[in-house]
DNA sequence: CTGAAAGCGCTTACAG
DNA sequence: CTGAAAGCGCTTACAG
């Protein structure tokens, strides 16, 4: 390997003046820089990135902790993370906890030493009880797509989900929905809330008995809770689903109990994932920022190693949008003719 | 920051000693590491990850590039790579290169500088260019998920494609079809010419015109494919997707020309995508060992690391297999009565 | 079983 | 504008 020393002598210069033509910092006569950048390219030298650290204190890497990258909206944080990242030229360090607290434990215990200048954490509670290891973090640590029970020791950029629970259930009240029932997984209490204070304005109430847990949040789970939904109570005209998985299988629901959507039953899901385009009819949907959130977060982690070195502790909340599609329309919608 | 000399001092011994203890090896008194330890815990020290590299030369660190995380195959990829990575106590460098070859190329260049130990590259075209740089690279590096032309530098673990048409094929044929049609990407040749090799055992051919690209990798890409091998020849009875979403367009296809599925037309997909595991009919395809080939890939890179330091340079290819389920079915098979 | 020395390849003040 | 020195925190031989 090629070092900074060959190329010095090369140069006939010291590898003081080396190092300053490489990273472009330093008052270096014309002459005496291009003699060492001919070095550079002849003897191939390309600096030594863990000796820069060492010396520098700076990895110029930050952490990413996610609970999995299979899901589609984690896909999407890690993507707009390393765009970020690259941006300002650092590079990515991913771990994915799989539901597993020793693991994500390990790998923080990993990466305190010293092996990235900043840490962000997405939604991931398997890592909720090991938190207090990073209060004594050398680095920056900031958290994303964080629902309930948001710690408050780190600064926190997540989304309005009480909000966005709230913009679907002002949208079926728009249509003049009444019965309503919802389809849950069990991490998105603040979607609910959010739903029912929308009917609670009009002064009706979403019973918890209308509010049916998904045993899984894939399309089969919606299957199970949207036909105890419809069983519990068949005379519902409306179902808001908090993931868009589970208003898959609510739809399939629907058309095994004879309904049509969105004329017997109207359906709204959340978050409207790319992936879920293909359901037929067209879902309507809460839109969540999820790049923008990840970018804010990395920013905010990146601002942070510039300046102080600790981010101010805030939380910020990312407002989702309402699209209206084809799976929801005014009760009793269906053509009497 | 605690450094290895607080914690000699406090022990009263010499750094060394402590690195010995810390790291688990050499010679050392019981008595003197029971002090080592337990001075590290009233410390709280933790060893500094950068300067060992400097000193050891390797960063336990391990890159890998895919051209994206959020498709769910190369999410699988990445989920592996991290698994079989920590179980061997390496960190992962994930970059995702997104179709932006100077993207890959800097990235390609910032990993180089000793950063990580070892490169695995997933089914990167994006990268393709830039391989020969690589050439010269210090540390190992191994291709996965390749599907055509395979550069020869490198050892490169993939799946037989081929072998996938050709099951695709096979069980067509065993069905009695004839007259069929492939919806196809264009990147995946192999896979079309393993097919038609199943019927060419037969002395059928499926000639050019059968081959209908799709224009976007998506179920819409494959509805308008599908519609187009319909109309190219309405007779077709059976259709081979060489991608699953592709399969999803061409069950809509199907529906929307009125032809019901298998009886009309049966359809194979390929890449068995979990994600796709709503469809109905339950969509007959290809199993791809995705997570094995990951992890053989990982392995072998970490054999290299272990030993020689360079990996043989060899092509290990992975079975595919056929997964019947209801999309496909006897030629002519609507039930006559 | 323990210690003193040299070195990994860079950067950061500080003289000239 | 350029050079000699010290140091980042560890590990690797090598003496004792």
């Amino acid at each position: 390997m090629v070092t900074m020393q060959d190329v010095a002598e090369r140069a006939g210069v010291t590898k003081q003046t080396v190092s300053n033509v490489v990273r472009g910092r330093g008052a270096v006569g014309p002459a005496t820089a291009a003699r060492v950048r001919a070095a550079v390219e002849e003897l191939g030298y390309t600096p030594n990135l863990v000796a820069r650290s060492l010396a520098t204190g700076a990895t110029r890497a930050v952490g990413l902790f996610v609970p999995t990258a299979t899901v589609p909206f984690y896909a999407h944080i890690v993507e707009e993370v390393e765009d970020v990242l690259d941006e300002h030229g650092y590079h990515l360090l991913l771990c994915t906890t799989r539901l597993d607290g020793e693991r994500a434990k390990r790998h923080l215990a990993g990466l305190t030493s010293r092996s990235v200048d900043a840490l962000l954490i997405a939604g991931d509670r398997d890592l909720i009880d090991h938190l207090p290891l990073l209060a004594e973090a050398s680095f920056p640590v900031a958290l994303c797509a964080w629902e309930t029970d948001t710690p408050d020791r780190f600064p926190v950029v997540t989304i309005d989900y009480e909000r966005a629970g709230h913009l679907a259930g002002r949208h079926l009240r728009e249509l003049g929905h009444e019965r309503v029932a919802v389809l849950a997984s069990p991490d998105h209490a603040p979607r609910v809330a959010g739903f029912r204070r929308a009917f609670a304005a009009d002064g009706l109430t979403v019973p918890d008995t209308a509010v049916h847990l998904a045993p899984e949040p894939t399309p089969a789970g919606g299957f199970t809770a949207a036909t105890a939904a419809l069983a519990a109570d068949p005379g519902i005209t409306a179902l808001f689903a908090t993931h868009d998985v589970l208003a898959l299988g609510a739809l399939e629901a629907a058309r095994v109990t004879g309904r049509s959507v969105p004329h017997d039953l109207s359906i709204v899901g959340h978050d409207d994932n790319p992936e879920t385009g293909l359901a037929r009819p067209a879902l309507t949907s809460i839109a969540i920022p999820t790049r923008e959130m990840a970018r804010e977060a990395v920013e905010l982690l990146l601002r942070a190693l510039g300046a102080s070195g600790t981010p101010a502790n805030s939380l910020q909340l990312l407002r989702p949008e309402l699209v209206v599609r084809d799976s929801t329309g005014p009760v009793g919608g269906r053509p009497v003719r």
